[in-house]
DNA sequence: ATATATTTGTACATATGTGTACAATATATG
DNA sequence: CATATATTGTACACATATGTACAAATATAT
């Protein structure tokens, strides 16, 4: 019979998780994630595989919890509208009062190995593209609910979205304030004649 | 009297620029730098002073050639919508049509360092304010000279505008299409009243 | 040739970091 | 107790990286 783990796999992914969006990635090594997760490399090596393969895990479970799962949870017939807006809403407001942490896990990924030609950064990449095909498929359903106009540019209505997410989840690095983060994102989803609240 | 330099100096800048553009802050060494550079860490250290400064001066040659210099040099009393739409234009054309990097290096760095308490950080998270409230001067203006509505929020569209830079500097890690990347810009800009051809 | 100021080079001591091999250990079962 | 099996621990060999001290080298003027 196997002998159990010493430590809490769930658990180690979340600290994980929490250092690499503190550190970012170049700064995250083996040996500084074994020690803070007190367990030696030669135990990460045997639970993790690799690196690349653990912060593709970390961020399959990051990606369950941030507010753009809110579009993955829409169905066609929904009204669209209100659900950009909430989702936005609620983007700024954890982005701003996030004191553990700066901007989003994955744009900040993006920016710092998007690059590369990695795993991971394919796999970031893969992310987002598939974040914008969902976007593109709201709205495809806002346009046929009657939300949008018949002659609304989809495609390029969905990578203003996906831009204005993008941006917002950087921009948070620096401009900290909920109020700033709303208005910037109001101003565009009104622009977008994407706003309903 | 003094021994000279063996190294232009101008020209390690612009290497090293190319350096962390491609390869992020954290994996550009003082010893990785040394060797691109040609030179032994004792001369790095003896013309730079240490990384941080180096970086810094880096970011200063950075920012007098990016796109949004052309905002920095518009005067009052010229149109100001063709200038922000000519600005995004060419920003695009030069992030897709960029075989070297990946991206925005500012960008980038705020993305990859902007969380720290580093001075580079607070660097680059005062070039966005700076930034932002450029935006907010060309907007006024705007406003003054009647190309934008006397209730404009002056406030949100300039962080609006900064947001749709920002998110277009990071966007262009992963979209490398010149049309898509204009075709968020241009919806935005139209959606923001911004834009003029 | 000499003085001078700056740059380059070398060595020292130390720190962080990697993958791998294989022994030691924990656990359930017969 | 013996056995099977997965996990943990340790050691090895190697790589990257840092700041510092100070000697050596160099360009220039006198």
């Amino acid at each position: 019979m196997p002998r159990s783990t010493k430590f809490d796999r769930d658990k180690a992914i979340e600290i994980v998780m929490h250092k690499i969006w503190k550190d970012g990635f170049q700064s995250s090594s083996v040996k500084a994630i074994s020690e803070l997760l007190r367990i030696t490399r030669s135990s990460f090596y045997n639970a993790f595989g690799d690196r690349e393969t653990l912060f593709k895990e970390v961020f399959a479970h990051y990606s369950a919890t941030t507010p753009l799962m809110n579009l993955m949870l829409v169905e066609q017939g929904e009204t669209v509208k209100p659900v950009f807006t909430k989702t936005l809403r609620e983007l700024c407001a954890i982005r701003a009062n996030d004191s553990l942490h700066s901007g989003c896990l994955a744009m900040n990924g993006v920016a710092e190995i998007g690059g590369s030609d990695s795993e991971l950064a394919c796999f970031l990449q893969q992310q987002l593209a598939l974040s914008n095909a969902r976007a593109e498929e709201l709205i495809r359903w806002a346009l046929e609910g009657g939300e949008l106009a018949a002659d609304t540019n989809v495609e390029g209505l969905a990578l203003a979205v996906t831009n204005l997410f993008v941006g917002l989840n950087i921009m948070s690095n620096v401009i900290k304030d909920e109020g700033q983060l709303w208005l910037a994102a109001k101003t565009t989803l009104q622009g977008l004649n994407l706003f309903a609240e």
